[in-house]
DNA sequence: AAAATATAGTTCGTGTAGAAACTATTTAAA
DNA sequence: TTTAAATAGTTTCTACACGAACTATATTTT
């Protein structure tokens, strides 16, 4: 298994997981960043949080993260409200609008993947699992880099650190 | 697992890819879907192809693939020149600048991931690329789509073709 | 042969996505 | 207390990525 053949399998996935946001779009006006943000919002005490918190929840750029929320905020699924004792931060919220979108529409979206891993056996998921997050640990260069070269035997503890972490 | 879980863990996944593609792009010059067209044009007959053919080798669409060829030939790693036949089609082909810049670094990028997955056993190999291909298949939803009711025994069925196709 | 369709590419508009540079504020250090 | 450093966000620039609409050929159908 070569670097390239990786490489092109994984963008193939995420293409599939962009196209499907693109559809997404087009049906419900809104991208997948976008509704993962929504979501990540009403998981939240009084439905908000700061940039800084979506930002390390979706794993993005603080520019990136920016964007999102304005075009929400465009389409007044979110607002803004600053945060008393410190002028820096700005509360993101959900608006009505915004909880509206997502108790109507997720359900759809939501088990299109779940009916799909139903199908596999609880020992598939488990593997499937196991190697994401394996996949995470090869491809996460920053974590590489910062210990830069890992031995067989931390691979292997990372591996099976892994493995326990999610039973099947 | 649920949907908003894999989604994100695959997000981390290909967050990583383009981190490292921007550091690539910072040091070489060019970005990994740049190097993987100068990559598939240097193993093709004559070192060069057509938009089309790069386009199902990536897979990508068509625009995109108009745009990233657009600037590697603004940096004259590859050139244009008509199908004879076919005024319709355009060969793209390797430059010598292209092929040089694919001699001396790519080892380097290439390696990194290598270096990563010698440090797995070969049953670990296995099953990632496996788990991968099974990732392709659920996630491909334009595949899913073309039949939209997948029984168990369908999955089942990719899986273990999967599987025998990439014997350890 | 003329019309319809298919193929190859490009252009345009929009949405991620990141780095770098920046503003503004807050906190820590001197 | 003044300076330095950290934090929160935004803006700008570039690249990727898509669909839709478009141009220009080729091929197929009628």
């Amino acid at each position: 298994m070569k670097y390239i053949e990786i490489l092109i399998k994984l963008r193939k996935i995420i293409r599939s997981i962009n196209l499907e946001s693109k559809k997404i779009e087009k049906e419900l006006g809104i991208s997948i960043p976008q509704l993962l943000v929504l979501q990540y919002l009403s998981d939240q005490k009084d439905y908000r949080a700061f940039a800084k918190d979506i930002k390390e929840y979706i794993n993005l750029n603080a520019s990136t993260v920016s964007g999102i929320i304005s075009r929400l905020e465009s389409k007044v699924l979110v607002a803004k409200s600053p945060k008393p004792n410190d002028k820096r931060a700005t509360y993101i919220l959900l608006t009505a609008k915004g909880a509206d979108l997502l108790y109507k529409y997720p359900p759809t979206l939501q088990e299109k993947l779940s009916q799909r891993l139903k199908k596999l056996s609880p020992n598939q998921i488990e593997e499937l699992d196991r190697n994401i997050d394996l996949l995470t640990i090869i491809m996460d260069v920053k974590d590489i880099d910062a210990a830069p070269l890992l031995t067989i035997k931390d691979l292997t503890e990372l591996t099976v650190k892994v493995r326990t972490d999610h039973p099947q």
